[in-house]
RNA sequence: GGUGGGAUGGGUGAGAGGCUGAAACCAACAGUUUGCUAAACUGUCGUACGGGUAACUGUACCGCGGGUUCGAAUCCCGCUCCCACCGCCA
């Protein structure tokens, strides 16, 4: 959510950013500010009333002190009217803040300067591009083939049990992804990241805390029962740790990471895209966090990058990266590096990682919050990237390393872990 | 699931209708002094929002939501969460 202090001084600037979304928040802008303006005035006019009403509530008890009882009797007697004034400002100025929170709540995040405007993915940009797509001098074999095959995913018996979009790892399949989860796990660590095991299920305040909720409940799965939904992504317990922290010193940086499950009920995307293993409701991530001072976010989100990169040239897939144009960001984001692996087999680009600075907006939300130099409180900012999304790795790594004899070879970096060399 | 206890500032924790935005201690910050990887002393020190160029000032906040009262951290009701013990289960 945008500050809404920004929002009033630098009104211009959030309009002409929110343009890079390719929308025109003008009107909604405006009508923001108005109520604000309402809001405001209400809220001194409240004030006012219940500074009155202190006031006389201390001088009718020091009335009683002294014995003055008629004299406190006669002031109890023009509370009534400062009461009711204090109920009808009450209620319009809830009436506001509500209105207004609930425009902040679907404002989505200023792109930074960096960040293009455009409209849709064909806008983003490519900023680093590496590797070679495997020539094949023999038919290859997609993914969802190969893995039927070797009977190392089986879809079908995910939809048996559970439903499109489960699928079982099996043997060799289920090796494969534990190696990569340790594989990516060792790594993170090695740069600095501690490793969590974060709960799978978060209750409410941390949904709103990170903005799936309230308006995008429909992704995740809730268990009404309990009140708790089922994690999209480990950002959301990992960022909501330090929900409503208020860190003492400027001079903070962390760093986490965590494997989990993610859950995405995905509703409404169906069609192209979901064969295999490309769109799931069930898969496995390697998510990194980071908390900064708003002075070092820049350098946090290269280093981030240059992480991410350092994974898929060890796994050794050909990959870009891009920077995502405004029209194509996240709706928390402020700025969005996207990874894409590409699949020789299916001849196109896997996105595979996504990394995100958020400057304040999450932490607006969240109320996370430090002490400058200066000694003033102010927002730190977020960031966060996968590091690695497993399935579509798994599926480049297939189709990729698909020999002429059938086999996959596995990638040395890989080899420690899973302990053999080829399926 | 049952019974009991609890939730107060960055932390520990006192307060039990007006003298409390809240003792004390710790942490943090600034200064003084002695000098040696630091101690002692003094001072400052909650958050959010509004008004003001500012000094400052007003309001709200003692888990959350209601209620009683001229006045609530304090009394009453509901809810949530935590802790302990019992039961059940991993």
């Amino acid at each position: 959510m945008l500050e809404l202090s920004r929002i009033r001084t630098d009104k211009k600037q959030v309009i002409a950013a929110l343009s890079k979304r390719n929308i025109n928040a003008e009107s909604t802008i405006n009508e923001l500010l108005n109520l604000d303006v309402q809001w405001r005035r209400v809220k001194q006019e409240l004030d006012g009333t219940l500074e009155e009403a202190n006031r006389m509530a201390k001088e009718i008890g020091q009335c009683y002190k002294e014995g003055r009882v008629d004299e406190g009797n006669a002031l109890k007697q023009q509370t009534t009217l400062l009461k009711k004034k204090e109920g009808e400002l009450k209620g319009e100025s809830e009436a506001l803040e509500s209105a207004i929170l609930h425009m902040l709540y679907q404002i989505p995040n200023t792109p930074f300067q960096e960040v293009i405007k455009g409209k849709d993915l064909n806008d983003n940009q490519v900023v680093f591009q590496s590797g070679k797509a495997p020539l094949f001098d023999f038919e290859a074999k997609p993914h969802w083939d190969i893995c039927k095959e070797k009977q190392i995913i089986d879809f079908e018996l995910g939809v048996k049990v559970t439903g499109a979009g489960f699928p079982f790892y099996r043997g060799k399949g289920s090796k494969l992804q534990r190696a990569l989860i340790s594989f990516f796990l060792d790594e993170a660590s090695a740069a600095g990241y501690e490793e969590y095991q974060a709960p799978l299920m978060v209750n409410e305040e941390s949904g709103i805390g990170t903005g799936q909720l309230p308006d995008k409940e429909g992704q995740m799965y809730h268990d009404s029962t309990d009140n708790l939904f089922l994690i999209p992504t480990a950002e959301v317990p990992l960022t909501n740790i330090f929900r409503d922290e208020l860190i003492q010193q400027p001079d903070f940086s962390y760093k986490l990471c965590g494997y989990t499950p993610c859950f995405r009920r995905e509703a409404g995307s169906y069609g192209k895209d979901v064969r295999g293993l490309n769109r799931l409701h069930q898969f496995d991530k390697v998510e990194i966090v980071r908390i900064e001072h708003p002075d070092h976010t820049a350098n946090a989100l290269e280093e981030m990058v240059e992480h991410v990169k350092g994974l898929l040239d060890k796994l050794e897939l050909p990959y870009r990266v891009l920077r995502l144009c405004g029209g194509d960001m996240g709706f928390a984001s402020a700025m969005t590096y996207d990874f894409e692996v590409y699949s020789a087999a299916q001849e196109k680009w896997l996105e595979v990682s996504s990394v995100s600075r958020f400057d304040t907006f999450q932490a607006n939300r969240l109320k996370l919050r430090f002490k400058d130099h200066d000694k003033k409180t102010k927002l730190c900012h977020t960031l966060n990237g996968s590091a690695l999304a497993l399935p579509r790795v798994m599926a480049a790594l297939l189709e990729n390393n698909q020999g002429a004899d059938g086999r996959i070879s596995i990638p040395a970096a890989l080899k420690p872990y899973t302990r053999f060399d080829y399926i």
